[in-house]
DNA sequence: TGGAGTTAGTGAAAAAATTCATTATCGCTG
DNA sequence: CAGCGATAATGAATTTTTTCACTAACTCCA
């Protein structure tokens, strides 16, 4: 376990230099400067290399760091030099545009399988997935070994759910929905409510008026 | 407009803490304490003060906050006290999930229309509204007196419909693509990326292996 | 009406994050 | 192979954000 604890802000950017070197990589580049990363991104050159110097040493001095090197670290930091195994729970709109969504996918992360306590939707497919039974989410987590839960049930149930995925020994919990849920403390838990960041918008829109 | 800055993440703060009251508002309560909120939201009643003390004195010493006028004291802050009228681009998964989301019509964003280039949807219903063709784009804007964009493209689209959406005359830019927007400094821009989200999780999944 | 108990407001201290500025290396060129 | 230009690494300074701790003000009760 990494011995200091890393901010937020510096994991958040760590994965976004990963797909702006990605992108780097397929445009064919080979080398690339702090500056160049910051640039890109939208960061000062000095805050590249300070997210970077927690980690340890990628690049060489005079030259810059070498795409698909530094790529991979991150990818390696990031815990994304393997698959994670995700279920979803809550197959209404957004939970079956997450299921759908190519991006989780494409960075590692399986989705297993999709639940819903709603009779008329269970069974349905959503692409490649069935959607299956509230009741089945120990079973299913047990069987697929899945380490991530995503809540995207109404705010009402999200506590409800999250206990039960915990129960089933699910270790991180993404959740949708616009409530403040209880983990134990080794529990790692991330909330993204889609209406918090429209609500900043409106907050600096309404400023200037 | 207010002369000094308003750390973002207070904003977001704010955003939460007017949930959590709107709830306790269907929960029939009258008055709470900063301390109150504080574990309701999980932070400290240091942080809920110092988070108003930004705006003004919303409560009574001895006693706390009126519920239902805080309330209404954050909306107003938070620029919720009138309907903002936005517009989706790109009517994929997510798209059409952001579409047919009943949280921003509740929190007060009306999305007045979702446009896509892709032949095969336009004309296709999400709910209330048709999918519309990309070209009406500018004419929407106008005629909706549209003030927020949100881009739901894929990554490679997502500047060019952002500067489309500019020149139309939207104020600010809701981006959920995974690509890093270039827009002039008086235009209010968010990111939101899913697979970050899932990525900070990943990062402190691997922390502890 | 006065004292005890609460709790908001707030300046100061502490902690955290970012930026600055210096140093150490590298590759390249003549 | 020495010197120059470039750029990563990094310690220090600055800025920002959070926490602490104190003060002011209210309610309730005797």
């Amino acid at each position: 376990m990494k011995a200091f604890k890393i901010p937020e802000a510096t994991v958040m950017r760590l994965s976004i230099y990963s797909r702006y070197l990605h992108q780097l990589m397929e445009e064919g580049e080979d080398t690339i400067s702090s500056g160049e990363i910051a640039n890109g991104v939208g960061v000062s050159s000095a805050q590249v290399r300070k997210d970077l110097a927690y980690f340890g040493e990628f690049g060489t001095r005079g030259v810059g760091y070498k795409v698909s090197e530094l790529y991979c670290q991150l990818m390696k930091i990031l815990g994304l030099d393997h698959r994670w195994n995700t279920i979803i729970v809550g197959a209404g709109k957004l939970g079956s545009a997450l299921a759908l969504y190519q991006g989780f996918s494409d960075r590692g992360f399986n989705i297993c399988a999709i639940l819903d306590v709603n009779p008329d939707i269970i069974g349905n497919t959503l692409g490649e997935l069935e959607i299956k039974s509230l009741q089945e989410l120990a079973a299913l987590v047990l069987q697929h070994e899945i380490q991530i839960g995503v809540i995207a049930v109404p705010a009402a149930h999200a506590q409800d759910v999250t206990d039960q995925l915990l129960e089933a020994g699910v270790k991180a919990i993404l959740n949708f929905s616009p409530r403040v849920l209880k983990v134990p403390p080794d529990i790692v838990l991330r909330n993204v409510d889609l209406s918090v960041n429209l609500e900043i918008l409106s907050f600096n829109l309404a400023l200037n008026r």
